[in-house]
DNA sequence: CTGCAAAGTTGCAGTTTATGCATAAAAATC
DNA sequence: GATTTTTATGCATAAACTGCAACTTTGCAG
C-alpha cells in the first residue's frame, strides 16, 4: 500500500507543494475577480489574468480550464466536503434537517476568509449571465456528491428520486438565497436567508406568500 | 402606433422570413447535436456545424453566440411562453398546481416534433458536462420569467422569496426529470417523471423514499 | 545533504472560437 | 417596382485554448 501522494479534500493541505497551488490558484481567480469587477468581462484577457497573479499565461490553463472558470468555478473539493458533512451528521437527524446543517456548515467555513471576495464575485457574475450558467455548472458538480451523500445516509441508489430531487432542490434554495444576498438593499445575512429558503421548501411551497 | 415587425413570440411566426430563421436555427441546432453524438465534441468545429446546415461560418455565429450553445442553448422564446401559461391558468388554481399544468403543458408541446433530437441532446450533455454549463444558462433565463409569471400571479414583486423559490425548485425538479429520463433503463415517460418529482416538492421532501 | 523522481512552470507553435465591419442578397413595405 | 429593413457572407483580427518540449522546483530516500 502506497502512501497517497495527494492533498486530503477533506482536511487541507498537506505540504509546500499543495499550499503553493492553492496560492496560485486562489491567485488567479482573486485577480480574475477584482479585474473584471473594475474594467468590465471584455476589458479583461487571460494575459492581464497571469500577469496580475505573477504567472505565464500558460500556467492559467494549467489551474482553469477557461477565462470563465476563473471567475465561476467553486472550489474543486467543495462537494467532497459537503457529501462527508451530510454523512457526517447524527443518525437521528431527518435527511432535512441534515442536509440542511451541512450546507449551512460548509457555506460559513466556505465564506470565512472572504466574505468580501464572494461578494465581489456574486456581483460581477450577476452582471455577466454567462458567468451565473458557469457557477450553476459547477454547483451541480456539488449537487451530484450531495445527492450521494443523501442516498448513503438514507440506504437509497444515487439514481432514485429522493435523493436528487432533495439535492436539487438544496440547490436551488441555495442559489435563490445567494441571489438575493447580492441584491444591494437586502441587509440579511446569507445564513438567514437560506435558512428561510429551506424551511419554506421544507414547507412544501404551499404557502404563497403572506405579509 | 406601428404595427409590431416581430414574430409573435407565443403564438409562433409571422411571414416567410421569420420561417426561414426558424429553419435555419434548427438545422444548425440538428446539425450541431448529431456531428458531435457521432465524431465528439471536439471533433467537430464550427465550421462543420455550418457546412451540414449550408450556411457560413459567419452566419452561424449570427444564430449562436457559440458552439456550446447551438449544443445546449434553448427555445429561445420559451421563457415568455411559459410565463404567459402561467399567468393565463384559471384563477382558483394555487400557484404550484398553475405552475405544474404550465410547465407540464410547455414541455409536452415543445418536445412534440422533436423527441429523438431532444434524447440526444440530453446524452450529448451529459456526455460532455461543460455544456451543463449553457444548458443551466438557457434554463435560468426561463426561471427568470416563471419567478415573474408566479408574482404576477400571485401579486407578490419578482424579488420576493417566494416566487423565485418556486420557480428555482421547479426548474430543480424538471432538470432531475429530465436526467432520469436520459438514463437508457429509464422507460417512465418524461411527463410523469416531471410530476413525480413535483408531487415530491409539493409534499415538502419530508418523506424518504419509501417503496 | 546529495541525487533521483515526480510534479509544476513556462515558452512557442498552431488551431479554433468569436467579433467588427463592409457589402451583397432577400424580403417586407408602400 | 422602388425603398427600406433584415439577413447572409467574406475578410481581417483578436483572443481563447491545446500539445509539446525544455526547464525548475519540491518530495523523498539513502
Amino acid at each position: 500500500m502506497h502512501k497517497n501522494p495527494y492533498a486530503d479534500p477533506v482536511n487541507g493541505e498537506r505540504g509546500l507543494r499543495d499550499r503553493k497551488k492553492r496560492q496560485t490558484r486562489a491567485a488567479l481567480g482573486r485577480a480574475a475577480v477584482t479585474l473584471v469587477a473594475e474594467r468590465g468581462y471584455d476589458q479583461v484577457t487571460v494575459e492581464d489574468i497571469s500577469n496580475a497573479a505573477d504567472v505565464s499565461p500558460r500556467t492559467f490553463f494549467n489551474y482553469f480550464a477557461s477565462k470563465d472558470d476563473a471567475l465561476a468555478a467553486p472550489d474543486p473539493d467543495g462537494g467532497a466536503r459537503l457529501r462527508a458533512r451530510v454523512v457526517g451528521r447524527p443518525a437521528e437527524e431527518g435527511p432535512v434537517a441534515a442536509v440542511h446543517a451541512a450546507v449551512l456548515a460548509e457555506i460559513t467555513e466556505e465564506l470565512a476568509g472572504d466574505r468580501e471576495l464572494w461578494l465581489l464575485r456574486m456581483r460581477v457574475v450577476q452582471q455577466y449571465p454567462e458567468l451565473l450558467a458557469r457557477v450553476f455548472a459547477g454547483g451541480e458538480a456539488a449537487e451530484r456528491q450531495l445527492a450521494a451523500g443523501i442516498a448513503e445516509r438514507i440506504g437509497a441508489t444515487p439514481t432514485d428520486v429522493y435523493p436528487l430531487l432533495l439535492a436539487a432542490a438544496v440547490s436551488a434554495a441555495c442559489r435563490v438565497a445567494f441571489i438575493l444576498w447580492a441584491e444591494p438593499d437586502d441587509p440579511r445575512p446569507l445564513e438567514n436567508l437560506i435558512g428561510e429558503a429551506l424551511d419554506l421548501l421544507a414547507a412544501g411551497l404551499g404557502a404563497p406568500p403572506e405579509s
